[in-house]
Parts: C-alpha cells; structure tokens; sequence
DNA sequence: GTCTATAGCGGGATAGAC
DNA sequence: GTCTATCCCGCTATAGAC
C-alpha cells in the first residue's frame, strides 16, 4: 500500500504521463518500460494483472496529483467566479507553455468508457473527485447544495469540453473563452 | 465526388459508426470490411492511403449528418435558450434509449489531436462547422456578433464535456443538468 | 473491381532461468 | 525482483491472380 515499492512508482508515474499524451490503445508495455528506464522484466511481477490494471493505478494516482492542484487552483481565491476562472485561465497558460502536456484522463476516458469496465470506474472516480471538489467550495461560497451540486457538474463539463476543443484546434482560446463566460453561470 | 459508389460509400458509413463507437486505435481494417459486408479485397482499391483516408472522410460523412441533425434541432424553437436545452434533452433521451448511441466524434478527436495532422484537422472541421451552427443561430435571435461567437463555442463545449461524463458514468444526468443551467449563460 | 495470400511488424502475455 | 526468450495474435499494407 503505502510501501512504496521504487520501481512500481516509476512504472505508474511513466504509464500515467503515457496515457496523458496518447490514451490507452496507443500506449504500449513496450514503450512503458523503455521510457521509464525501469528494470523490463519486473512488470508483471509489480502489475501480475498486466496492461489493465496499470492503467487503472495509472489513472488512481492521476486523480491524487491533480486533486491537489484542483484543491489549490480552487483556493486561490474565496470568490467561487474568480478561483474557476482562474483554473481556467491556469490550465490555458500551461496549453501555451507546452502544447504536449497532457490531458489528465480525457482521453482514455473516452477510449475505455464502452470497452473496459475497471479502467471506466477508475475514471469515474476521477470526475467524482473533482466534481466534489467544485461542489464543496461552491458550498462554502454560500451556494445552496442542489445549486451548488449542479454547478460543479457542469464546470467540470466545461473544463472537459474546453481542454478537447483546444486539442483540436491548437490553440488555448476556447479555454479562455469558457473563462469568459463563466460569470454568467453563477448569477442568480 | 457526387457520383457515389455503392462500396464506397458502405466502407465510408460503417467506418464512422465504428470510429464513433470505438475510436481510431481500437478500429480494424477488418472489422470495418467484415462488419460493412463490403467485397474485402475493395478496401485499398476506393481508399489508396488505407486507414487514414478512410478516416478522414468517415469523419467528413459524420460532419455532414450531424449538422443536418444539429441544424434541425436549433430549429425547433425560435427561442436561443429553449432550442438549445432541446439540443441536449434531446442528445440524452438518445442516449437512454440506447446506450451504446454513438458519441460522433469526440473519442477520434481525443485520440489523433496529438498524433495525426489530418485527421486532426478534419475533426476540426467538424467542431468549426457546429460552432458555426450555433453562432448562426444566436446572431438570428438578437445577439450581437461577439456574443453569439463566444456562445457558441462555449455551448459546444459544454456538449462535447457533458457527454464524456455521461459515457464515463452510464448515465444522461450531467446532459440534463446542463441542460437546467443553460437559461443563465444566455441572460444578459 | 474484387479476391486471396502473405509479408512484416508490434502488441500483450507467459515460462523458466537466475 | 529481474531478465530473456518466445508464443500467439492482430494489425496495416502489398502483390498478383482473376
């Protein structure tokens, strides 16, 4: 568990980075083992249950990095419009810093939904975690809770469909767009 | 061009169906040519560049047929706000009655942005057209150019992000929630 | 226009030595 | 814990008959 094995670690680390930039169909063991520089033989020894289970640890420990910097994003300002305006605006200063990072789990989100079934619940925790993060500073901003629930869902939906359309389209705009629009969303 | 060949034209449609439901990377030449029933031996004859050109005009094919769909649905009402909330029950209703619905290009989209230019750039013309729609849409309705463009880029994001999580959690609730917010993004 | 056969490669996974 | 060798499979693409 918390015995962190070092060579497990990087395999998770490297698969996880992996399947930021190309998704699950496109990565492969192979090129896991390569790019981690890690000891080639001992994945399944680390993961006996192979590329599936992997990739739903990969996914896991993708869900704790980036609820930390959600958590973070989020608490920069007490305002609910400004701190989600400000999580956009950080995610397009980072597009245009380095258009090959990666997309936390959209993509194989997308692939695995309809085809594989653990790495699907992995994901699914995945947008729970943030969704509730949403949901909780709305609430602390003085939302009622049914509001503040369906806030946070269709932010974290917009986030999504903002991050697909700059992949697209090479460009951070529509980030900065949705940014734009945000305020919108919380007037009552 | 306009003079279709039956063949060709089956490999084209049961290309998208495929790309639609499983991506670029899970889709085979095989399955595509067993599943359309198409002459085998065909395939490389119609499409000379093989699986990238057949995807590029599957995707081409999908953008066609979406956008008759999407303008039929913006149709439906003279009013922006309710035209687009039937949008998105009506996406959802679809997805109820059958869950393995096709999401049109969202899953290709993720995938190739990073790996294959052409592609890429032909999911992009897809977006491009249904933005297009859109922001038709809300200039006909009284919104001043600017307006009706950042509309419409963010309301197609929030499509394209409210169906990844309903395919992640196997269910049209986050559609719906969308949905019940968009009369705010739409006040001035 | 369509068919069959096959080349050539890379994938995931397993066995067994060390 | 790690390594190597290997199996088997499916993939894209091509060659050449019909």
């Amino acid at each position: 568990m918390s015995t962190e094995n070092p060579t497990r670690r990087l395999l998770i680390e490297t698969t996880a980075k992996l399947l930021q930039n190309q998704g699950y169909n496109a990565t492969g063991l192979n090129q896991i083992t390569q790019l981690s520089g890690a000891p080639k033989g001992s994945l399944y020894y680390h993961f006996p249950d192979g590329k599936e289970q992997l990739a739903c640890e990969a996914v896991s420990h993708t869900k704790k990095v980036t609820l930390a910097g959600l958590r973070d994003a989020l608490d920069a300002s007490p305002d609910a419009v400004v701190a989600v305006q400000g999580l956009f605006t950080f995610i397009a200063d980072n597009y245009d810093q380095d258009a090959d990072l990666g997309v936390p789990i959209g993509i194989v989100a997308h692939e695995t939904a309809r085809s594989n079934e653990n790495i699907r619940q992995a994901c699914c925790g995945v947008y729970h975690a943030w969704i509730g993060e949403f949901e909780k500073k709305f609430k602390s901003c003085g939302y009622e809770a049914e509001e503040a629930a369906d806030l946070a869902v269709v932010i974290n939906g917009m986030v999504e469909g903002a991050i697909i359309m700059c992949l697209t389209q090479k460009s951070s705009v529509p980030l900065r767009t949705t940014a734009k629009l945000i305020p919108r969303l919380f007037k009552r």
